[in-house]
DNA sequence: CACTAAATGGGCGATATGTCCACTTTTGCG
DNA sequence: CGCAAAAGTGGACATATCGCCCATTTAGTG
């Protein structure tokens, strides 16, 4: 990140969000979060749809996201920073302080009930391409590269690692397979085990 | 599969293809792969743009695919087939009489060079949700729990397994990290080797 | 209380979709 | 060899979404 001259203001100077424009996010985040669960993802759901469902123009809309995925993104943030606070700073196993293999499975314990309370918000926001782009992503991403590191194990394995957390899969193994969340989370566990613990890799 | 009052003729009496729906078919997928691999992926492809670039009209497409991704898996399905009779009835270690470990790490390194050489077409078939309904995954899936059964490892890991051989994870290893599809492939043999060699699972 | 700038929402042109139907080509048959 | 039925074709049409523009409204400020 580069900075030109700094402005003599303190901080970045944002002139303060007006009422009306308060209100008007509000609306939108509590609709499109009702539109996503209805829609069961993202597919069928439109800018449109959302403004109508608001009750706001689609211009309104488009002010602040550029398109549905944006607002999945902004209604998820809340829910992953908690995760992610939680690696960094809070109680093993999912913070700092246990083996690499069971902060591992803590933390594919946290991701599944992330994906189980709000599906349609991660389809919404994480699917196919998109998934890669969230600044999110980054986060998990190198969280399992530093794990993979303390066991000794190639870190190149870390997104082969992420890729069961898509939410695509995870959807067919609860929806089409019939799998329970905790059997989709043991089987995570197990693979944390076969992986991270035990003998370091010889290659 | 069931069969009613069967036909007195012989197979399903299919009324052979006219010249020029032939003809068209071919200049259809010709023009589609180059679509394909000019958009590198399905992205922004549409049925129009194929339409146009096969030089035949809208309706003539809409015949016989229902959308752009049924176009890419027409085109994949020759490719897939030849690893599909590689599994059933080719040499180890793809095929019967390796060691499961091994037998999935070929699998894997076939699927890698599909991956590697047409990931135009897979990102146009099998993105998102569609990879799910396509008949090849459950075959793949299939190969995979029978793999895990002979190694004594809980079945359920399948789709876990499955999961990193998604499109979007293997473009976004190849063009975002830069691995090297022998990198990629080397992940997953590791892989393969922690989860299904050695010792059998307990729990 | 008036004034400025942010915010809003309806409307517009462009593009894609999926279906329909009149016309053309191929094939089977007398 | 020619003809009729059937299969195939392609352009047109109605519909929907997108992304943007701009006249109007509304909130905050001196």
């Amino acid at each position: 990140m580069s900075s030109e001259v700094a402005p003599p203001r303190v901080s970045v100077e944002r002139p303060r969000e007006r009422a009306d424009a308060a209100r008007n996010r509000a609306r939108v985040l509590a609709a499109a979060e009702k539109v996503f669960a209805e829609a069961g993802g993202a597919d069928g759901v439109t800018m449109e749809e959302i403004a109508r469902a608001a009750g706001v123009g689609r211009a309104t809309l488009y002010r602040r996201y550029p398109d549905t995925t944006s607002i999945a993104q902004a209604l998820l943030d809340e829910h992953e920073s908690e995760i992610q606070a939680g690696i960094l700073s809070g109680p093993p196993p999912l913070g700092m302080g246990a083996p690499p293999h069971e902060r591992l499975a803590a933390f594919y314990r946290a991701l599944v009930g992330l994906l189980e309370r709000h599906l349609h918000l991660v389809l919404g926001a994480e699917t196919g391409q998109a998934r890669y782009r969230t600044g999110v992503y980054a986060f998990w991403r190198r969280h399992v590269e530093v794990l993979l590191e303390q066991a000794q194990a190639p870190k190149e394995l870390a997104d082969t690692l992420m890729a069961p957390l898509a939410p695509e899969v995870y959807r067919y193994q609860r929806q089409v397979r019939g799998l329970t969340p905790e059997q989709v989370a043991a089987n995570l566990e197990y693979l944390s085990r076969r992986v991270l613990a035990g003998s370091p890799a010889e290659r």
